[in-house]
DNA sequence: ATCGGTCACTGAACCGGTTTAGTTAAGGCT
DNA sequence: AGCCTTAACTAAACCGGTTCAGTGACCGAT
């Protein structure tokens, strides 16, 4: 489909750069003009060559999003793919495209956004799984690229932040199981290094010092379900047993359950569970997972809505704050079935 | 970093041309001459504008996928975010990035691809979840966009399709099971518009007949877990009720199970049950799923190197055939607590 | 009547590569 | 020695936009 500019330029009778001005609305044609460039251009269909555009404005119109995950964990992890569609909704009609990266290799994550920015494929990118002392804020204002992060990390960001506070949920978690009459309430953690892993902990431990009890059960897992049962039986196998264990997502929940079944502990009767994330299959499992319903779909379109400001300069700095995922009470949770006295006393 | 075909070709006084024939190979220099290029584009740190690139060799050195999905579904579903890790295996040393598109509303698919082909922001898609009858392929055709199919259309198609045979794993199911005594064995298939939902729904009912049984006890489902649900009530509610149910994918076997159990049947006592996919949690469930070990991964970096050899024209356009996925049997198949008379009889 | 300033627009340079046409020198053949 | 190829290279056109420096025309002010 070769119409070019020059094309419409000599469709109606004016030169290149007019019709360059008419259709980014700049100064320099006169409406009459810029309405009759504009619609000789509509006529013979022409759109504006994106490589053409990113060649002389040097711009990439599109973001990026680099995923660094272990891949035996990428399919299980339903963030992903509702985060990416929320990112598309606000992409559909920008002109913006998304440029995916998926970072098995440990080191290749860095090697990632290097080559995003060195060729130039975007013109920012959105950080995810934010960690401690994140490496990649420096990383990318050497490589020049603009970003926004999910949720504000630990060590000073010139970039926005997109935030989603998760200790709420994990707070009410607590507060429901302690409500419930748990005294001895267990967090098998996700991986510390991430902050969202992180938080989590410390939501779970600042809300039972609250309640006068012990912070003692806790477990670092890496948010799979291997390693969920792993902690599950650790935990499971102490003096102290739990009563209830708080898990930091839904699959290490889900497994951590089955183990305790199968270990002939009913559920919630024996032990309570909760998840994080509410994912589908939360409420099908048996007994139904107790969760919390974070809203990926949501955080996505903010983050790529307020990095498309970010980049045309009509976003104002300030972070912007997404209401908190809640607890969603199912079966999982209940009663302890034999009150024990607290496991410190 | 401003270091440009120009800046190099001076500084190995020779002309931009030259620079271009070194860089790619081609014949116009001498071995010595590029040699000498192309160490001093080396210590100058060069790397070709691939937005320059692009516009004058009119390729975006870009893939395209389009993930056309209920958002609800995507989450679940553990396919594609290991798929996109296996394309990016294959990827990740080539020059070529992948742009992804998630279409969620009907009818922006078609958009999503036009607009992927009209930008010029891709070379070539990957089509997955193909369909009976797939409109895709004529679209790609009028596009002229290259492109792989995951699995051999139903319709002709001349693009080369990178096939993983989703019968044979069902079949191995509905065998295991047929072996272990069942005689009314169900099948909650997914979407039979996508001739994966189709072909595994075939595989199913051929194998039943290949042992003389009857083929009734058959529901479409959307491969999501609540209609996953409401097929396995619809046929434990029937008269002939089933004693196994082979599910078209493990987040309805999960549900149907749960939802069994809930009704107090026990599993695999009262009621077997199969998933396909082997997802990571299928075997923490309680029981652990039987289930059919795909490989996302493998499928994802095949179809994106033939996509790539196709678009280099190294490929010889011969299909390519992957393992077929097979059966993983765990707890949740066993023989049939109480034997009844087959069904029909 | 003249000057300065703005508006509307053009022509050309430019972004950084690829590719074509053309030049020069060397080598092979008769 | 003369002619034809071929190799090795250069200069310039080209991809399709954006943007800068000019150029008239028109306007209001002096």
């Amino acid at each position: 489909m070769p119409v070019t500019i020059s094309d419409v330029a000599r469709a109606a009778g004016v030169s290149k750069g007019a019709v360059s001005y008419a259709l980014n609305g700049q100064a320099g044609v006169s409406e009459d003009t810029r309405r009759r460039i504009l619609s000789t251009a509509a006529a013979l269909g022409w759109t504006p060559s994106l490589r053409a555009r990113s060649l002389s404005s040097s711009k990439a119109y599109a973001l990026g999003l680099v995923v660094a995950r272990n891949p035996r964990l990428l399919g299980t992890d339903p963030f992903f793919p509702s985060f990416i569609a929320g990112i598309e909704t606000t992409l559909a009609d920008s002109g913006y495209s998304l440029v995916l990266t998926v970072a098995t290799q440990t080191g290749s994550e860095e090697a990632s956004y290097r080559r995003l920015a060195h060729e130039g494929r975007v013109d920012g990118v959105i950080l995810s799984d934010m960690r401690t002392d994140d490496s990649r804020i420096a990383l990318l204002l050497e490589l020049g690229l603009a970003a926004v992060t999910l949720n504000r990390p630990d060590t000073p960001s010139p970039f926005p932040a997109v935030c989603m506070d998760d200790t709420e949920g994990i707070s009410q978690a607590v507060q429901h199981l302690v409500d419930l009459g748990h005294t001895r309430i267990a967090h098998v953690g996700g991986t510390q290094h991430y902050i969202h892993g992180l938080s989590r902990r410390n939501a779970w431990a600042n809300t039972l010092k609250l309640n006068g009890l012990e912070t003692d059960l806790f477990i670092e897992a890496d948010f799979g379900a291997t390693e969920g049962v792993a902690a599950t039986a650790d935990l499971l196998a102490r003096d102290n047993a739990p009563t209830a264990i708080v898990y930091a997502n839904d699959i290490m929940a889900t497994a951590g359950q089955a183990y305790a079944q199968q270990q002939g502990l009913r559920i919630p009767a024996d032990l309570s569970v909760t998840g994080y994330d509410n994912t589908e299959y939360a409420q099908y499992l048996n007994p139904a997972l107790t969760s919390i319903g974070s809203d990926p779909l949501l955080w996505g379109s903010s983050a790529a809505q307020v990095l498309l400001n970010q980049l045309d300069g009509t976003h104002d700095g300030a972070d912007v704050v997404l209401p908190a995922p809640r607890l969603i009470t199912r079966g999982s949770t209940a009663a302890p079935h034999n009150r024990s006295s607290s496991g410190s006393k």
